[in-house]
DNA sequence: GTCTATAGGCTGATAGAC
DNA sequence: GTCTATCAGCCTATAGAC
């Protein structure tokens, strides 16, 4: 469906009140009633895409979440396929967070638990790697915020990001999303391993 | 200006096609002709605002960071200064993350030094602390964006977070401004500081 | 299923009285 | 400086022809 494709792109550009139904039909290349009639409105569309995207998120971090892995591995593959997730999908950080800001406007009882799935997996991953020993006594919920954010600002921001560095105001190359991986995991395996304890004297 | 203030709480709220002349006038207790009178119209209000803001944020991080301080000490500041400021001011993440995800729509030539800043104060820190040999060789930019998307994710999500956690749906408390600092300075410490090389054999 | 035409409401901005 | 009244334009949604 083309208006779905209209739709990823222009929503997480414009907010859900700057992309107009005028906006979106042009962009999908077909006529503006077609909005009401495939998805009952522009509210229609908007929720039907949260659906598909929240979707995919929801399968991806599914399987991470039932494979039998130590809590290291798996939290460095959740950095990992979370990313890929973002770069097939390159709009998906900016939806989601400007849904997010706006207090969760449009998240119902139906999408609500797949919202949450985000959140959930890490905690998940976290609250194992604290149990195995792997981590030290970190709190879950801060470790996801730390995560999660650093990941979605990331890839929510990179248009903009791009815009100031082909203008020379930012004197460094576009950071690829393979460097920020690698970065990010070091960071945060680092920064929440445990570690040997002082030698007691 | 209570029209400052009401633009404060909405346009981060409602971003700014949501927050219409009418709410904010509404919210200021004002006329709405006030705006035009005032800021030479809604888009005036906002750049105001930004202005107002940013200033805020550039003298705070400015006498950081002409602080003779060692890198690591500096860098556990920022992040201490930085959730000050947005304890200050609530919606402060809110505003910025929807002006960047926007692409910088309302960031004109006098505006985006003051943006560049935020940006500018972390690599500062961290090229100062690879220097020093404190940190590994971290890419500065990398880890701003780790950095300061964390925090602003963090504070930026609040509300919707808040409202899942009061609804039940996120089994645990809001977590405090502290415990975040402290969480954040903690991962990001163990994370880039240059530890000893195993030893060679 | 797709289009045109149009309704009805809301938008930001302004002219002009006080 | 502040208000009321009002405009022209744009918004979403729909009725009805094909």
């Amino acid at each position: 469906m083309a208006l779905l494709e209209a739709a990823a792109v222009l929503f997480p550009k414009l907010g859900f009140d700057g992309a107009t139904s005028d906006l979106l039909a042009a962009e999908a290349g077909v006529n503006k009633a077609m909005i009401n009639y495939h998805f009952g409105g522009k509210k229609g569309l908007y929720q039907a895409l949260l659906v598909s995207v929240l979707a995919e998120v929801h399968d991806t971090l599914g399987r991470l979440r039932q494979a039998e892995l130590p809590a290291e591995v798996k939290l460095s593959r959740f950095i990992e396929q979370f990313s890929a997730l973002n770069t097939r999908r390159p709009t998906l950080a900016a939806l989601i967070l400007r849904e997010v800001l706006s207090g969760g406007r449009f998240v119902d009882e139906a999408l609500m638990p797949r919202f949450l799935g985000i959140f959930e997996s890490v905690r998940a991953i976290v609250w194992q790697g604290t149990r195995e020993g792997a981590f030290r006594r970190v709190d879950p919920l801060l470790t996801h915020l730390s995560i999660v954010g650093a990941l979605i600002f990331f890839f929510g921001t990179a248009p903009f990001r791009e815009r100031l560095i082909a203008e020379g105001r930012i004197p460094a190359l576009p950071p690829t999303v393979e460097k920020f991986v690698a970065h990010l995991q070091e960071m945060v395996m680092d920064g929440i391993a445990s570690r040997p304890a002082a030698p007691v004297p």
